[in-house]
RNA sequence: GGGCAAUUAGCUCAGUUGGUUAGAGCGCUUCGUUCACAUCGAAGAGGUCGUAGGUUCGAAUCCUACAUUGCCCACCA
C-alpha cells in the first residue's frame, strides 16, 4: 500500500493532466500491441478508418469508444485483443480538400499537372494527416497504434492491384460505355450508392414535338428542358391508341431541328404526363436502356463540368442551368412551351460536395457484383454472420439480393490508378506493374504502354480492409493469427459502403466472411434531430468537450444517452453526466484514500458485517449483469448499472455506512474490495480515471488493461440479507427522512423514532441496523416493541404488516396535513386493494395464471390489508 | 411506390421472453455547505404509456388498422 498522501489530491478531479500522462505510459508499456506468435484466444477489430482529411467528430467519439470498450474488456477477459487502426485516402474529399487550398494560391491541379499534384496531396497528408489519429489517441482509443496503416500505403496498395488483376482475369471487372452518375463539381462519376436523392420543387415543361409530314403535334413533359438538345427519339407506349400510328415516322427537335425516330416501347407508362417520352440516351438512364434497345444514337451535349457542349448549338458554353432558362425562353417565345406546372421530383446530389448530378454516358470500369455477392447472402443467411440489432439484416438482403454492378472509376487523381494498360495496339491488361503488363501481353521490354487515367473508387480500397492490413496477399502471421476479425463496429450510413462490400471481399478473396458480429450504432444528431454538420454550424466539437470533461467524461457521457441502435441526440448539457460520474468516482475514491488505513492486509478479510455482506452481494450483481450485458453489445445498459451500483448503492448507502467503522479491518477491506472491483468494471469505460485511481490507490504502475477481469463469485450473493437491508435500513431511513423534510425539522435536530412490531424476530431485525438509522437519519431509536400504540405526538412514517415505525414531532406538528396524507394514502392503498381482491376473486385468473403469481397477489392483498388496518388506526388516533 | 424505426413525466430516454402500485438522468419545487464530493446531499411534485379496435384471467409489452415524425431503398420521364 503506497501513501496516498491525501493532502495533495484536489478535490475535483482534474483530467487534463491525468489523461496525458497516461497516454505515455500506455504507449511506452506496449499494452495494446497484439502480437501474432504470442499464446491464448485471440480477439480482433479493424476500427472503420476515419478519412484522412478528418478531425474528431461526435460520430467518431461514439464508434471508437463504443470499440475500445470492447478491446479493452476483451483485454482484461485474456484475450490476445488487436484493434487495428488506420486512415483512408478518401479519393474525392481529400482531392477536394487541397483543391481548395490550393484555390487561395489561385493554383487549379491542371495547372501543376497531375504528378505534382499528387505529391501536394502527399504532403499534405504528411502534415495533416495524422490530426484525426492524435484525436483518436487523446479520446483513449487502445489501438495497436504500431500498426497504423493508409489505405494508399504501398502494401495496401499491392492488395488493391492484386484483387484488381484477379478479378479482371475472372471478367468481374470490366470497361463499358455506360450512363452513370456525373458530379459537374467534382468532374467524376459517382457509384450509385455515393448519390443523395432529394426530393426538390422542379417544374413539369409541357413541349411540342412537331410530327414529320404531318400536321399533327406531340406534346412531351419533362423535368429538364435543356437536355432535348441531346434528344435523339421519341416513344410512346405501343398500345397507346392516341400515339400507336406515329411509331416509325419521326418527330421533329425543337430549337436544332434534328429528326427523332418515334419508338414504340411497353416500358413507356400510357398514364404518366403526355404518354410521349422524348429519348436523350446520353443524359437519363431509361433512356439510355431504350435508346440501346432501338439503335437510337446518343449524343453527349454536357462538358465534365456540367456547361454544354458544342452538341448544344447555341447554348453552347453556358451551364446546365442557365442553358435550362434560355430553353425555356426559347420554348415560349416560339410557342412550343404549352404549360408549366410545379412537379416535385427527386435530384441526386453527390455525397462528398453536394452538386446536383447528372446522368451522363462515358466510358468506366464496373465490377460484376453478383457472383460476389451470393457467398455474402450465404453467410447471413446461415447465421455466420450476424448483425446487431437483427434488423439491419433485412435491408442488408434487400440490398446484396438487388445489387448492381459498381462503379469503380473515378475521373480524379488521388487515389489508386487504375492498374490497367494498352499496348500501342489497342490491347489491354490489368496487371502488377508495366513488366507484368507486356509479359501479360507478349510485348517487348521497351514496347510502349500507356496506363489508364482513372483512379479506383475509395471504397475499392476499403473493401479489403480487414485482410489488407494484415499484410495480404502475403500469408503473413497476423493473418493467420487475427483473420477473420470477430466484430465490427460501425453506423449503419455505411452498411451498403463498406459493411456489404467487405463481406463480399472477404468471402471472395479469403475464402471467409471478415468478421462475425456486425454492430451497428445510429448517427449523432443535434438536439432538434439534424444531422451535425460544420455549414449548419451545430456541431459539438468531442475535443471542446474533451477539454471541459475529460475523455472519459465524454466517452461515459456518450454510451449512457446512447439507446441502442438509435440515434443519438447530442448536446453538451447531456454530456455533463459522464464529467459528474467521473467526479463522483474520483471523490468515492479520494474517501478511500484518505481513509483507509496503511498496511491493510492484501486478502478479504473474513467473516464480515451485514453491510459489508450487503454491498458485496450488490457488487456480485454489478459483476454478473455488466459481463453479460457487455457480451451482449448492450453497452449502455452496462453503463447505467455500473452507474447505479457505483452511485447509487456503493456512494449513497455502503460508503455512508462504513464512515464511522472505517478503521475495522472488514470494513475498510471490503471499501477496498469493492472500489477495486468497481473500477475494473468501469476501466472499459473510463480508462484514465481508473487508472490513475488505481495507481494511487495499489502504487502500480500498471493499466488495468493488464488486469483481470472481476470474476463471478455467486457465493456472495445474498438476496435474503438485500431484502433485511431494504426493508429493515433503507425503508425506514428514507420514511424518517422524510417526515423530516414534511415537517420541517432542521438538519440538526435529532427527531425520536418508536418501533412498534408483531414478533421479537422483527425487533431483532430492526434492532441490528438501529444504530444505522440513527445516524443516516439523524433519529433517536427510543423503543423497538411489540404491540406499542401510536406514541403521542409521533406521526406514522412507515407502514408494512410486521411493523410500524413512528416519528415523534414537536408541539408545533400539524395535525391537520398529516391526517390529510394518512388519508390519501389510505385511499390508494385501499384502491390498490380493491384491484386486487378483484383479481383474487376471478376464477379465470386462479385457474391460469401461474401458481407463484397467485401466491404473490395473495401476498400483496394480504400485505395491503393489513397496511390499510394500520393506517385506519393511526388515522382515528390522530382524530 | 416499397421497407425500417420512433411515439412512455416539461426534455432525452429505460422498461429483457405479457404478471412492479410504470422507472432513470436532466429540468422544476423545498431544504441543506464541520463531516469524500455543491460537478454534491436529502425530500418532493410531475405520466389516462400516440389513437381506435382485438387476443388474454391479465397488455406500456402481443395482433390489426389509423395518425404523426424521422430515415433508407426505388429509372415514373
Amino acid at each position: 500500500m503506497s501513501d496516498p498522501r491525501p493532502k495533495e489530491l484536489p478535490k475535483a478531479y482534474d483530467p487534463a493532466s491525468v489523461e496525458k500522462k497516461w497516454l505515455e505510459r500506455w504507449e511506452a508499456d506496449g499494452v495494446f500491441h497484439a502480437d501474432p506468435a504470442g499464446t491464448g484466444p485471440v480477439f480482433s477489430m479493424v476500427i472503420p478508418p476515419p478519412n484522412v482529411t478528418g478531425i474528431l467528430h461526435m460520430g467518431h467519439a461514439l464508434n471508437d469508444t463504443l470499440q475500445d470498450i470492447i478491446a479493452r474488456s476483451k483485454r482484461m477477459q485474456g484475450y490476445r485483443v488487436l484493434w487495428m487502426p488506420g486512415t483512408d485516402h478518401a479519393g474525392i474529399a481529400t482531392q477536394n480538400v487541397v483543391e481548395k487550398s490550393l484555390a487561395k494560391e489561385k493554383i487549379r491541379r491542371e495547372d501543376l499537372g497531375r504528378v505534382a499534384f499528387v505529391e501536394r496531396v502527399w504532403k499534405w497528408r504528411d502534415e495533416y494527416g495524422g490530426t484525426i489519429v492524435e484525436q483518436l489517441r487523446r479520446l483513449g482509443c487502445s489501438c495497436d497504434w504500431k500498426r497504423l496503416r493508409f489505405t494508399m500505403d504501398e502494401g495496401l496498395s499491392r492488395a488493391v492491384r492484386e484483387v484488381f488483376v484477379r478479378l479482371f482475369d475472372r471478367g468481374l471487372v470490366y470497361r463499358s460505355h455506360y450512363i452513370v452518375n456525373w458530379c459537374p463539381r467534382c468532374e467524376t462519376a459517382l457509384a450509385d450508392e455515393e448519390v443523395n436523392h432529394r426530393d426538390l420543387d422542379g417544374a413539369f415543361y409541357h413541349i411540342v414535338y412537331a410530327v414529320e409530314g404531318s400536321e399533327e403535334k406531340l406534346v412531351i413533359a419533362t423535368t429538364r428542358p435543356e437536355t432535348l438538345l441531346g434528344d435523339t427519339g421519341v416513344g410512346v407506349h405501343p398500345e397507346d391508341e392516341r400515339y400507336r400510328h406515329l411509331v416509325g415516322k419521326h418527330a421533329i427537335l425543337p430549337i436544332l431541328g434534328r429528326k427523332l425516330l418515334i419508338i414504340g416501347d411497353p416500358a413507356i407508362d400510357p398514364a404518366f404526363g403526355t404518354g410521349a417520352l422524348k429519348i436523350t440516351p446520353a443524359h437519363d438512364p431509361v433512356d439510355f436502356e431504350l435508346g440501346r434497345k432501338h439503335h437510337l444514337p446518343s449524343v453527349n451535349i454536357m462538358e465534365k463540368n456540367g456547361n454544354l457542349n458544342a452538341e448544344a448549338g447555341p447554348y453552347r458554353g453556358l451551364s446546365r442551368f442557365e442553358a435550362r432558362k434560355r430553353v425555356v425562353e426559347r420554348l415560349q417565345a416560339d410557342g412550343l412551351l404549352v404549360k408549366t406546372e410545379p412537379h416535385r421530383h427527386a435530384v441526386g446530389h453527390c455525397y462528398r460536395c453536394d452538386e446536383v448530378v447528372e446522368p451522363r454516358a462515358s466510358e468506366q470500369w464496373f465490377v460484376k457484383m453478383k457472383p460476389l455477392a451470393e457467398p455474402a447472402i450465404r453467410a447471413v443467411e446461415s447465421g455466420e454472420v450476424r448483425f446487431f440489432p437483427n434488423r439491419w439484416t433485412k435491408v442488408y438482403m434487400e440490398w446484396m439480393t438487388n445489387i448492381r454492378d459498381w462503379c469503380i472509376s473515378r475521373q480524379i487523381w488521388w487515389g489508386h490508378r487504375i492498374p490497367v494498360y494498352t499496348a500501342s495496339d489497342g490491347r489491354y491488361t490489368a496487371a502488377h506493374d508495366e513488366a507484368d503488363a507486356r509479359r501479360r501481353l507478349g510485348l517487348e521490354e521497351s514496347a510502349p504502354l500507356r496506363q489508364d487515367e482513372d483512379v479506383l473508387d475509395t471504397w475499392f480500397s476499403s473493401w479489403l480492409w480487414p485482410f489488407s492490413t494484415m499484410g495480404w496477399p502475403d500469408a503473413s502471421p497476423e493473418l493467420e493469427a487475427f483473420y477473420p476479425t470477430k466484430t465490427l463496429v460501425t453506423g449503419y450510413e455505411i452498411i451498403f459502403f463498406w459493411v456489404a462490400r467487405m463481406m463480399m471481399a472477404g468471402c471472395e478473396f479469403m475464402k471467409q466472411p471478415p468478421f462475425s458480429d456486425i454492430y451497428i450504432h445510429g448517427i449523432v444528431r443535434d438536439p432538434t434531430g439534424a444531422k451535425m454538420s460544420k455549414s449548419k454550424g451545430n456541431v459539438i466539437d468531442p475535443l471542446s468537450v474533451i477539454d471541459r470533461f475529460g475523455a472519459d467524461g465524454l466517452r461515459f457521457g456518450i454510451i449512457s444517452i446512447t439507446s441502442e441502435g438509435q440515434d443519438v441526440y447530442a448536446s453538451e448539457d447531456r454530456l455533463e453526466i459522464g464529467r459528474n460520474f467521473a467526479n463522483k468516482i474520483w471523490n468515492a475514491s479520494r474517501f478511500a484514500m484518505m481513509n483507509l488505513p496503511p498496511n491493510l492486509p492484501e486478502e478479504m478479510p473474513p467473516a464480515p458485517g451485514p453491510h459489508e455482506r450487503w454491498i458485496l452481494s450488490r457488487l456480485e450483481d454489478a459483476v454478473q449483469k455488466t459481463t453479460s450485458l457487455l457480451d451482449a453489445y448492450h453497452f449502455n445498459e452496462a453503463a447505467g448499472r455500473l452507474y447505479d451500483f457505483f452511485w447509487g448503492e456503493f456512494c449513497d448507502w455502503y460508503i455512508e455506512l462504513a464512515k464511522p467503522q472505517i478503521t475495522r479491518t472488514d470494513v475498510a477491506g471490503t471499501l477496498r474490495t469493492v472500489l477495486e472491483t468497481a473500477l475494473k468494471l468501469l476501466h472499459p469505460f473510463m480508462p484514465f480515471l481508473t487508472d490513475e485511481i488505481h495507481s494511487i490507490l495499489t502504487g502500480s504502475q500498471r493499466s488495468l488493461d493488464c488486469a483481470a477481469w472481476p470474476r463471478s463469485l455467486p457465493g456472495r450473493r445474498d438476496e435474503a440479507l438485500e431484502n433485511r437491508v431494504s426493508r429493515f435500513l433503507i425503508e425506514p431511513v428514507g420514511a424518517v427522512r422524510n417526515k423530516r423534510a414534511v415537517h420541517r425539522i432542521g438538519a440538526k435536530e435529532t427527531v425520536q423514532v418508536s418501533v412498534s412490531v408483531t414478533t421479537d424476530g422483527v425487533a431483532e431485525a430492526f434492532g441490528e441496523f438501529s444504530a444505522d438509522l440513527e445516524r443516516l437519519a439523524r433519529a433517536r431509536v427510543a423503543c423497538i416493541q411489540k404491540g406499542l400504540p401510536r406514541p403521542p405526538k409521533s406521526v406514522l412514517a412507515l407502514v408494512t404488516p410486521e411493523a410500524e415505525l413512528f416519528v415523534h414531532l414537536p408541539e408545533s406538528m400539524d395535525l391537520e396535513q398529516e391526517r390529510e396524507r394518512l388519508a390519501a394514502e389510505a385511499a390508494q392503498i385501499q384502491k390498490y386493494l380493491h384491484s386486487v381482491q378483484a383479481k383474487l376473486k376471478n376464477e379465470k385468473f386462479i385457474n391460469n395464471a401461474p401458481e407463484a403469481v397467485v401466491r404473490e397477489e395473495r401476498r400483496k392483498a394480504e400485505e395491503s390489508r393489513v397496511k390499510l388496518e394500520r393506517l385506519n388506526e393511526n388515522l382515528r388516533s390522530l382524530a
